[in-house]
This record gives C-alpha cells, sequence and structure tokens, in this order.
DNA sequence: TTATCTTGGTTTCCAGGGAAACTTTTGTCA
DNA sequence: TGACAAAAGTTTCCCTGGAAACCAAGATAA
C-alpha cells in the first residue's frame, strides 16, 4: 500500500469559497447564456447599468463599480463604443479625463437587459424553499 | 436636457448575480495570494484536493468536480504534472483511461494548501456578525 | 476480421482580464 | 517659467478557460 498515514485535510465542501465559486458560476453563466442573445457579456451589462439614467460618470467611478483594472475597463468600453452603446467625451475643461453616457441605442437596449437579469434573480429564487426557524 | 423619460431599471445591487460574484470574487482573490506563495492557483487546489487520499480517480471524475471542461482540466493535470504534483497512468487493462494520483510531493503540500484554506474562512467568518431571528 | 462509431484525452484558437509599460496632460515646486 | 512628478487612459504581453477540431483506442456491427 501506498498510502501511509496522512494528514488530515479539511474537505472542498467545508469551504466557504468553494460554494461560492460554485453558486456564483451557476448563475452568471446562466445569465450569460441571456444575454449572448443581446450581443452583450455581464460585465457589459455592468457597465452599462452603472451608466444608465446618469451624466458625467466617470472612468474612474466605472472602474470602482466594474471592480477591475484601468486596462480591462479600457478595453470593455472601446467595445461598447464600437457597438455604439456608449460616448466617451472629455469633460469640461480637461483633456484629460473622460466623461462616459449611453447613447440612444445604449438607453434603449438597457431596459431589455435589466428584465433579463430580473429573469434571471426570478429563475433561481423559485428554486429556493421559504426560510425556516431550523438555522437561526 | 438629454434625459427624456427613461424606462425605470432594476439597479444592479438588487440582484443577487452581482453579489455573488462580488463576494466570491473577494474570498476567492484574498485565498489566491495566499496560494501564490507556494506557487499554486485556486484551480489547482481544488485538483489536488479531489485527488487526496484516493487512487484511481479518473480525469472525468475530476472534471466534474472542477467544473470545468475536459481541454482546461487537461492543462491543468499538464501543469501539475510538470511540478511533479501528481501522477498520471493508464487504468489496468487501458491504454485510454487515466487515472490520477498525487505524488509524494503533492501528498505533503497539500495539507499545508488545506491549512491556507482554512485560514482564508476563518478571515471572513470573523467578520460577520452572529446571527439574529431578524430576518426569520 | 474489417469498417465504422464512440469515447478519453490533447491541442489549437480565441476572448476576457491582470500587470505593467507607455503617452499625454496636469499639477507642483524650485 | 522650466523641470519634474503625478494622474488618466491606452496598449502590450501574458495567463486562464471555453469551444471545437483533432487523435488514438475501444467497442460494435457487418
Amino acid at each position: 500500500m501506498s498510502n501511509t498515514t496522512l494528514t488530515p485535510a479539511s474537505p472542498l465542501e467545508t469551504h466557504i469559497g468553494f460554494w461560492l465559486r460554485f453558486v456564483s458560476n451557476q448563475v452568471s453563466s446562466r445569465f450569460q447564456k441571456l444575454l449572448e442573445e443581446h450581443g452583450t457579456t455581464v460585465t457589459e451589462w455592468v457597465a452599462m447599468r452603472t451608466l444608465y439614467a446618469r451624466e458625467d460618470v466617470t472612468h474612474a467611478e466605472l472602474i470602482n463599480a466594474l471592480g477591475m483594472t484601468k486596462g480591462a475597463a479600457s478595453k470593455i468600453l472601446s467595445k461598447l463604443e464600437s457597438k455604439a452603446l456608449i460616448e466617451r467625451r472629455f469633460a469640461e475643461n480637461s483633456a484629460k479625463v473622460q466623461v462616459l453616457r449611453l447613447t440612444a441605442k445604449g438607453n434603449a437596449l438597457l431596459p431589455v437587459l435589466a428584465a433579463l437579469a430580473d429573469a434571471n434573480d426570478a429563475f433561481f429564487s423559485a428554486t429556493l424553499t421559504k426560510p425556516s426557524n431550523r438555522h437561526c
């Protein structure tokens, strides 16, 4: 036997991160599928939703909302711009700071995506049982 | 004013997926940092933990545990093998089906990583408040 | 036994995102 | 004012993972 005594090690299912990753992937990937029929991605949805019904959102603010690096954010914005969903302009009195804004097309698309997000929530909520006092 | 009346759209923070992604990223990326001092990644940890204290784990079983495609899994295994942490052998009576196993080095490393996983859990658990009956 | 189908696993190609280098503008200080 | 430092964005390089093509080995059927 090659199995000499092994140090005990906590199994995967005891770790929060394991389940978070698992559930998060389930939820996100289902949402992703809904979105791709509209040629969008989850990240793009987050970016667009952040800009919706607001003016003068800065690049920095968006980075914060997306939780990604400025490099990655910049690329997302380029892609959204190439689809004519957003506009990048310079802020007043600046040739440096950008102000981001949805285009009319972006404004039109957003509620559709929001509905998909709601539907995805509903789908997963429906599979949950009612809360009980068992664990309280 | 360019803001003609906009259709209302549910904000990001009302969606489960948004929070799952957020929390999951927090937890995983902190764990990632702990792991990288040992030259490992979260996925590699999951793979290794699945093999630990077991023999004759098949490729298919591992794919299932990792929740990724066979292509991606294959690459992870190659990397683990190149670090001499696992071994791939053909199963009995087969020149096709593989059997995966940790090496002695792998067996030695695993409990160390498990301790890091426990520590990460503890870190996040510590920030939680006691359960109350408020929501039950 | 040979021919075809299926299955296990690898490789290739592509998209997304992080790290860090780089460019341009702005601010600061001598 | 001129020189240098800091900040905003972009670009490049790299790594990870999915999709799908591909290859080799068993299985099945003629």
